[in-house]
DNA sequence: TGCATATCGTTCAATGTTCAACTATATAGT
DNA sequence: ACTATATAGTTGAACATTGAACGATATGCA
């Protein structure tokens, strides 16, 4: 067996790991969010209060790397519930703000305190010095493959 | 801020990376294999030839954490390209058998030379070092979650 | 000014996933 | 032997995602 095969087959290890950790977390985290509230909008809730202001969709839409198609769905999905606004950019008539209402906020903190206590138990099983020490990793891979996209 | 919030946070981090790194990831490799296999059933291939023997649907399903039913679609396909055969188990008469083809073994051969050069670009780029030095949090986050599912 | 090209956001078909319901068969306990 | 419970596999609805096509508007350049 040559040594090209090995290293591939430990990166295959890896992404695969990944794999199913993703759909995983995201299945638990799901389970105890709010009726009718995914990890997609509940991220979107998040960024908008920690990092705030307004955000046009396509702007969104890079920031957690997915297509404009699914962020036009999320974004949807929380205006029908109220909990963003979304308005035409004055200054280009192409584009829309998306702001966060009251309604969102208090949305918000809700899934923070649901997801917390399933954080907590996560926490307690896993090092967070091990959390700590792989995320370079994480993120050199997460932008790798996103420039050769 | 308190410390949970901090901790909170880092685990959230994250989960977003290796969110967004599956996602990258497997749309990277599935633009490289041959028409109508995903990564899904490259994996499944792979399994098959790498572990050999004849296993049930509801094994493989668990073998890759993931429902029966994604099973159920993930061999469909693969029949349907005549890439595995399935056969009813002589043992359980709920139970079914999955065995991979000759077509199987080509195809599988294919994907495998598929991928490669993209994992050789992914090597070039992420140090292999890091990746061994991270493979056990992920085995171990993966565990944790599968526990406490 | 006018034109070529890029970007904004939406829509649609295809795919893959979960969950829950269902049928059929196995297994364990009484 | 019966019955209750568990397991095998399929199905269908609901959802999120991609990719491609589209109309509308911006931008850069001759």
């Amino acid at each position: 067996m040559s040594k090209t095969e090995d290293l591939t087959r430990l990166y295959f290890q890896m992404f695969n790991e990944i794999g199913i950790i993703s759909q995983l977390s995201s299945n638990r985290l799901e389970r105890v969010l709010p009726a009718g509230m995914s990890v997609a909008q509940f991220s979107l809730l998040n960024h908008l209060v920690r990092l705030g202001g307004m955000w046009g969709p396509s702007r969104l839409a890079r920031a957690f790397q997915v297509t404009k198609g699914a962020m036009t769905n999320t974004l949807q999905r929380l205006e029908a519930q109220a909990l963003i606004r979304i308005a035409p950019d004055p200054d280009d008539a192409r584009g829309k703000l998306v702001e966060i209402t009251e309604a969102g906020r208090r949305m918000r903190d809700k899934c923070v305190r649901a997801t917390g206590e399933v954080m907590a138990d996560i926490v307690k099983l896993v090092p967070a010095d091990d959390v700590r020490a792989a995320l370079p990793l994480l993120e050199r891979l997460r932008r790798t493959l996103d420039e050769n996209r």
